[in-house]
DNA sequence: ATGCTACGGGAGAGCGCTCTCCGACTGGCC
DNA sequence: GGCCAGTCGGAGAGCGCTCTCCCGTAGCAT
């Protein structure tokens, strides 16, 4: 035994074979004698052979990994990471990935330099497909990955068009159950606080809002930007404008936790004074107090169906591209 | 050109040198002619070549990844994913490793069998090295990379203890600070929430807190798992064993605003009644009510120094290895 | 003019694996 | 007994890159 890393040959001379039947009984083992299977095996047991991945990889061009892109603006790091939702549409990724030995590489494309890094990585074979998650109204990345023919899934519809395939969630059908909660629960003058409205997710969840409360007046608006604070200062002006508000439906959890805290502040009951609906379904969602009455997105079963779509496309990288849409339930807690 | 991609071959023709010299030109450049320089350039760019990473890894037996493992018990993964310190530990690693041109590669170690995967899939070379990131009590991992002599560095103290770099915060004296505030702030009978007893960190942030407290009397405990549902919990028994508690430690913000849901429940005020300090400076200590009066734990600094570290011990496998302990701050909010 | 160093650039040997041939051997059937 | 099909295993050609030699040329001192 060298000083070095055993090697297939090193395999191949102690049980007495040659190199390509070690690897046959490493692989697929298509035909191979049982007998030497077994000295195969015993041999590479004895000389703790590990095959090569760079060496193996150059031949079959498979890494069997894949590139977890998180697109974003300039934001910082720790707020996509940290994001929970986030971490649930990791968690559905990987249980997918895992069981098909692969693994998510994590990228980071938060500028234009950083998009050409993460395209030249998946042109180089560093990874055979990405998955990306873009948190950017318009975001080029998917329109490269398909010019360089780079197999690539996205997590929500692209936003410059672009043939590639995505799983999303049914926004609008999700803001029309907050709606109709709230009309049950009898409120009357409702609000909401939506996302940026360059962000089709966010026009999608109003709009859908809007349209199932057709007919019952106008439904004033703030737009915030998902974060804890912009629910703060979106509740406080909705607030301001229209006191005599009793129901808001918030884009997401994080925001209609900031919401929370504003209406405690200002002495309204929720859900008594204000009912407030808010939408993933996110931790916070179940931490909060009172505990948010929110719409469901079952966001580690669209990680998963994410992973299943770009393993499907690098197997086959003809396969057409097809959108997966999942629908929305509505949880009820106790803030509406 | 050909049907697949461009390959070194191909620029050096089209540039009309030979192969090394377009890899020097590409690489380290160590002695090329400027003149000649500018027409590989031209000829990359014309070529639209992209160097196959499998190939050069080969040779130089480097990957350019690393391996992020997630070592935990049977837990669900969207629970380590999900949950926001890990986030923000991610992002730390993230930010070093970019600028090193790596990327960290997401792995899961919650049974035997992933752990041998994981471990194959290191020697295997399919990352350079390893950081490893684990909720367990006690983690075999560690020892089976140092066995392997595959690079690794630790978040937190290695609880076998074996011979290996690892990050982590000075847990007894973080504890000291809650001890130190609450005392100075006139609480009298305290009692504590740690996390499981078998974990050294729990541990640790019990005894330092006791030991900052030494002479004032026992401090009562009920160990919790460091989840929301187990804060409260052990409030309730704390406060039922206790009634006259007026200052509780929590060993993470997590059972810390749990605790405080309990708190709530009872009809104490916090902080009049009881005083609450936690324990990580997680998102959770700011949103709630009232915000939570904390430990900080300069998580994103550790997980940079994580990264820092890992890259030091790949490039020289020799190097001894050193344990960086952070020190924690306390940030004073309401809760205490 | 000769030798020596220095440096730019080419040739070619691998890195460790997979996979396509192709040869050898076996057994069943005419 | 001969032939063909079928099966098993070996030889060897790459995959695309890096890197060590080595040679050629130029510059300088002898």
């Amino acid at each position: 035994m060298s000083d070095s890393a055993p090697t297939l040959e090193d395999v191949a001379r102690v049980a007495g074979v040659s190199r390509a039947t070690v690897s046959r009984v490493i692989n697929g083992i298509r035909n191979v004698d049982t007998e030497i299977q077994k000295v195969v095996r015993r041999a590479i047991e004895e000389t703790g052979y590990a095959p090569n991945r760079a060496a193996r990889s150059l031949v079959t061009r498979r890494t069997g990994a894949v590139a977890l892109v998180v697109s974003g603006a300039g934001e910082p790091a720790e707020h996509v990471f940290g994001d929970p939702f986030f971490g649930r549409v990791v968690a559905g990724v990987v249980a997918v990935l895992r069981r098909h030995g692969s693994h998510p590489l994590l990228m980071l494309a938060d500028t234009a330099d950083a998009r050409a890094d993460v395209l030249a990585h998946l042109r180089q074979g560093g990874a055979d497909g990405a998955l990306l998650v873009s948190t950017l109204a318009e975001d080029p990345l998917p329109g490269m990955c398909v010019r360089a023919g780079v197999p690539a899934v996205l997590f929500a519809r692209p936003n410059p068009p672009v043939p590639i395939s995505y799983v999303d969630v049914a926004h609008r059908a999700g803001a029309a159950l907050a709606a109709d909660h709230l009309r049950a629960r009898g409120c009357e003058r409702l609000g909401t606080i939506s996302g940026p409205l360059d962000v089709p997710a966010s026009r999608e969840r109003l709009d859908g809002f809007r349209d199932a409360l057709r007919g019952h007046g106008p439904v004033p608006n703030e737009p915030g930007n998902f974060t804890h604070a912009s629910g703060e200062t979106a509740m406080a002006r909705l607030l301001a404008a229209h006191p005599d508000l009793d129901g808001v439906f918030a884009a997401n959890d994080l925001m209609a936790q900031g919401a929370l805290g504003v209406l405690h502040r200002e002495g309204r009951r929720v859900p008594d004074d204000v009912a407030l609906v808010g939408f993933d379904d996110s931790s916070p969602a179940r931490s909060c107090r009172p505990a948010l009455t929110t719409v469901r997105q079952p966001v580690e079963d669209m990680g998963a169906e994410l992973a299943r779509l770009l393993l499907a496309h690098i197997d086959e990288p003809a396969r057409p591209s097809v959108s997966v849409v999942f629908d929305p339930t509505l949880v009820v807690r106790e803030s509406a």
